[in-house]
DNA sequence: CTTTTAAAATACCGTATGGTATATTTGCAT
DNA sequence: ATGCAAATATACCATACGGTATTTTAAAAG
């Protein structure tokens, strides 16, 4: 029952894993097509045999490089007991973000295709934007789950909550990344850990 | 005794405003000389008359923007009366980014600029570096001062406050960017005031 | 094993790129 | 007013860009 890949299936995830590092780095205005069969080895032919053109590849690999991030999430979140260690998952994920593999290489998608597309490419920004709602939402069920599981004080501004750590994380990764001290990042995490504790009853 | 600017420094001085904007907006690499010449009006002999390169150009452009924003902090932080109220000045300047004609034309140049160069170009990545850690020496020195003058409490963790601040800030940027709501910033300002509110004796 | 179909490579296209050498104009001091 | 230097414009350069039409190669079906 194990979906066989076709060639191009096959090729085209290809190109899409192992591009997907070069547009999180330099965005989607500096990466060129000769970066693209640089990496991959293909000619352009091949890769337009697979896309259409250059922003299809961009935002197949920015929904690689998220999908990565999500599956880790998701994971966790799964074994995760209580809504609280549930809430706690996020900053695990980013904590460990400049070691694991299993982050995304080049730091976050979702604030390097945002602060990259938001004035330039609409198709991007908004697949960065839905990226942000989504987490959003994703913050807020898991605060609404532990009110109603007893965990969690009622009168919570949970849209506040959830933008906040939202931003903090976002924000701390950009601090770590520019100067260059991954620790900033973890710092700022605690300061996420200080306020999902805030949430408990 | 006032500064006579020669031909050529009003010329340096009319690009750097001029593109200052389009650089914040596309990026470096998103940024072609022809965009530099269209927005000025004049020629690339004159803006290579001037400059060295494009990235002298957008160095400039860079100072440009954040001696802006700099300037709106410090005339802030100096009419504040107590160190409490000049510690909320920076969630205040934020707070109004998209209506202030006094706010950089495409968001803020240091969360732009970080993001687009951490792993491009490393002299405007040790740029936004410096002003993200000026920045947070100045928060840092915010509270010190506070502490001493008998406003704040001692036993502050000074570092992982200033961090949280300047990470709330940027991140807020990007999500009210990127997802077309001007209101998340401020959401996520409030919790900064919160932070700030939390630091009073 | 052969035929058909799909995928990839080659070769090509017009245009835009960052940058320079040279010519022309402008501002300024004498 | 004029001569000179500084500033700007023009003309040009090689290369890189994103994209396409066509040929060759490889895979899949019969």
């Amino acid at each position: 029952m194990e979906k066989e890949l076709s060639k191009a299936e096959r090729t085209r995830q290809f190109i899409v894993e192992t591009t997907a590092p070069i547009f999180n780095k330099k965005g989607y205005a500096g990466t060129s097509l000769s970066d693209l069969t640089e990496a991959t080895g293909l000619t352009k032919g091949s890769i337009y045999g697979n896309f259409a053109n250059k922003e299809e590849v961009a935002a197949a690999a920015f929904d690689h490089n998220s999908a990565i991030l999500r599956k880790q999430v998701t994971d966790r979140i799964h074994t995760a007991g209580t809504f609280y260690e549930k809430l706690r998952v996020y900053a695990q994920v980013y904590h460990s973000f400049n070691r694991s593999k299993k982050f995304p290489v080049g730091g976050c998608p979702i604030l390097n295709t945002a602060v990259d597309a938001d004035d330039t490419n609409p198709m991007l920004k908004e697949k960065a934007a839905n990226a942000v709602l989504r987490w959003k939402k994703s913050i807020e069920n898991l605060i609404h789950g532990g009110i109603a599981a007893g965990e969690f004080k009622a009168g919570i501004d949970v849209n506040n909550i959830a933008l906040s750590i939202i931003a903090l994380i976002e924000g701390g990764i950009m601090i770590a990344k520019v100067t260059d001290t991954p620790g900033s990042l973890d710092t700022v995490l605690q300061t996420v850990d200080e306020i999902i504790n805030g949430l408990k009853l």
